[in-house]
Formats: C-alpha cells, structure tokens, sequence
DNA sequence: TTAAATATCGACTGATTAGTCAATCTATTA
DNA sequence: TAATAGATTGACTAATCAGTCGATATTTAA
C-alpha cells in the first residue's frame, strides 16, 4: 500500500535484473502500480532513487547488526554474530546484497557524500577499535581489518551460494574460524604461530 | 593509429567515469577520434563493444600470468606469482582491474558465453589442481579455494591502494603471507597446527 | 592498372526516455 | 463545512541516443 516503499521494492528487482540503464523509469512506475508522475514526487530524479535504494538498503542491514549487539559477548562471540547475521542476511536477501555492489561499482557511488557512507562503517569502525583495545585481535592498521574481513565474507558468502543448502551453514562456521585464526592474536591460539615468525620458517 | 584499439581504450576510459548509461556511443566516437559509423564498422553495437572490452581485458590478464609461470618453480613460489603478478598488475591498470568489477555486477556478465568465462578461469582451476596433488595445499574443495584467494587478492589490493607507494608492496607481501598460511597444508609450516585442531581449542 | 574489398565518414532517423505540468482526488485541520 | 496541503494521475515534450546508410577514401590483390 505505501507507494515509495513499493516503488523502492520494484526499482531494487529491475535494477539487479536489466542494470541501472535497462530499467526506464516508466516501467519502475508501471511495474510498482503507480503512476509515471508519482515516482518523480518521492524521488526527484533517478539518480535520486538510485542513491536512496542503496542507502535504504545499508541502513536495514546496519540495523540488523545492531540489533544483534550484546555488551555481554566477548570479542570473539560479538565478531562471531555480525560475520554469521551478515552473510546469512546475504544469503535471504541476495538482491539486496548484490544492489550493493552494484552501485559501489558505478559511478553512482561517487554522488553519495562521504559523510553518509562515513556514518554507515562508523559501527564497524568502533567495533574494530574496541576488538583491538582487547588485545584479542592481531595489531594492524583499521583499514586493512576491515578489508580483509569484507572480502572474507564475500568470498565466503559467493562460496555458500554454489553449495546446497544444507551445508550452507557448515561452510559458513569453516570460513569464520578461517577469518578468526587469520586476524586473533598469537597468543590466544592454544599453539599458534604468529605471523612475524612464520616468515621466517 | 589503430582506430579499434582507439575505440577500446577511449571507451574504458570513460565507462569506468561515467558507467555505461553515462556513455553515449558518441562520445566514445568523438573523444576516440573517429567518426561515429567507425564505431559500429567495428563494433555491431553498443553492448557488443562492453562485451569485447571486457574480454580483451581479462585476456590481456591472462596472457601476464601465463608468461610468468615457469614449471620449475614450487608451488608456493608459482603461487606467489601470481599473487603478486595480479596485484601489481591492478595497481598499475586500476580501470582496467575496476572495469572488471563493474561488468562483474552488471547485467552484462549474463551476455557472455559461459564457455568464454570458463576458458579464462580454466589456467587457475589447473594450477589448484596441481597445487593440491602436490599436498602443499590444505584439501577443500576447488571453488572454495579460487573465491577464497580471490577475495583476498581484492581484500589486499584495496587496502593497498589507501597506502603510499612505498609501503605497498609490504603489505602484498604481508597479504600474500596470510593467505598463504590460510591455505597451505598443515605440516608444511613449521609449528603450525591445523584447522581441525584449532576448532576444539 | 584495375577491380574488389575494406575502412571511414557524418548526416540522418526512429525510438526511447527522463522529467513536467495542469488537473483531480484525498486527507487534515480549523 | 470550508480551506489548505499533500498525493496521484497520465498525457505530453524536449532531448538524447543507438544504429543506419549512401558516399568517399584507402588498401589489397589480381
């Protein structure tokens, strides 16, 4: 019944399937049932819509994260959630996650302001420094955590994709202990080795 | 002065500012140096030219990676490689390696024969073949172990990109230590205890 | 040299599309 | 009830753009 969710919903599933230029504005309207005019009342333009989709879609996947928040946790078990509620969001939401990367690479990207995408990683920022402040987390610079941890999960979450459903979550737990035994510090691994050491075996 | 090498640079060049709708065929023409019929003698039309573009590039990739392996190399040094050979070569050809990504999560990807994408993965499945019968390489299934390294080699490359020139190599070789350790087998590195083990710490 | 094939040109077109606008409808509030 | 504000409509337009085409130039081959 709400028109801009509906034509929020319909723009998402035509942009994943024909792409940003295959998807006119009047099927956007036709396809949501609403008129041509009413698409441009809630969002001026196109490119309008383009942006607030993506935003729309960050903030209910950043909500959902903390939502899943718990002070109680410790590092592992926090870090633990917000790898495992991610990807299994992912996995239901495969348009959502692939309208994403979609518009990060697009030049769409670059319209959003800084401060807006700044405000979406705020979360993960402030959690990382905390992991970090508990000495559970390997020392490295905040930039490379976070990229190393993103591109786990979308390896990952791609892996999970081709495999049947039932071994999803299997996959899933493998690819966190990887990420965890790859980013926890040395000496919470019962016989690990640290990275500075085993370059130089 | 060869107009259909012209017409490929000019258009990477400005799908990667402007994205595909952003680019009229006009402006490729024009900004190439050629007229507008050019374009099409080349060309048969628009998504045509995408498709191409894309595929000379991943070739071009291609062609450096084979050029660089050499049969008496280990594994871990073949690896290595390619690994570094990927990384630089995005560092130095960043539309190149973007233009990629942008095809990748586009509608465009469905247009191209599946058996052009299988023959440009074919050299990476072959050499993780070899590099698991050589017991180097821990046993997971295949496509787990090309998604894995994949996103980590983008993982490293965009953290590199936010570092200055002269610590970026560094950090690949960091990087690459990591994914190394995430993948090898477990008696190959010394001290070093197995994934199965560290799960009933 | 001639003929055929290929490359290049750029004006043109038919179709498409983002966005407008004046009119109508619906809800809210005084 | 009356008045105001916001929501909705769909026909319309001005502009754009992918692709065509006939003419001309250049290369290749016989």
């Amino acid at each position: 019944m709400d028109k801009e969710k509906k034509i929020l919903d319909t723009a998402l599933k035509l942009f994943v399937e024909f792409g940003f230029h295959g998807t006119p504005t009047s099927k956007i309207a036709k396809d949501a049932g609403v008129a041509n005019g009413t698409l441009f009342h809630y969002f001026a333009t196109k490119e309008t819509l383009i942006k607030e989709l993506y935003v729309t879609i960050k903030n209910e996947l950043n909500q959902i994260l903390a939502s899943q928040t718990n002070p109680t946790d410790s590092i592992k078990e926090a870090f633990r959630k917000l790898y495992f509620t991610t990807i299994n969001w992912a996995l239901i939401n495969q348009d959502k996650f692939y309208y994403i990367q979609q518009v990060h690479f697009s030049p769409h990207l670059a319209q959003i302001p800084a401060e807006v995408l700044h405000e979406q990683s705020k979360m993960h920022i402030a959690f990382i420094e905390k992991a970090k402040a508990s000495g559970e987390i390997k020392i490295m610079p905040n930039e490379l955590l976070y990229t190393l941890v993103n591109s786990q999960i979308m390896g990952i979450y791609q892996y999970a994709l081709t495999q049947p459903t039932d071994q999803q979550q299997d996959s899933i737990e493998q690819g966190f202990e990887m990420i965890w035994d790859l980013i926890c510090s040395p000496q919470s691994i019962a016989g690990g080795v640290p990275l500075q050491e085993s370059k130089s075996i």
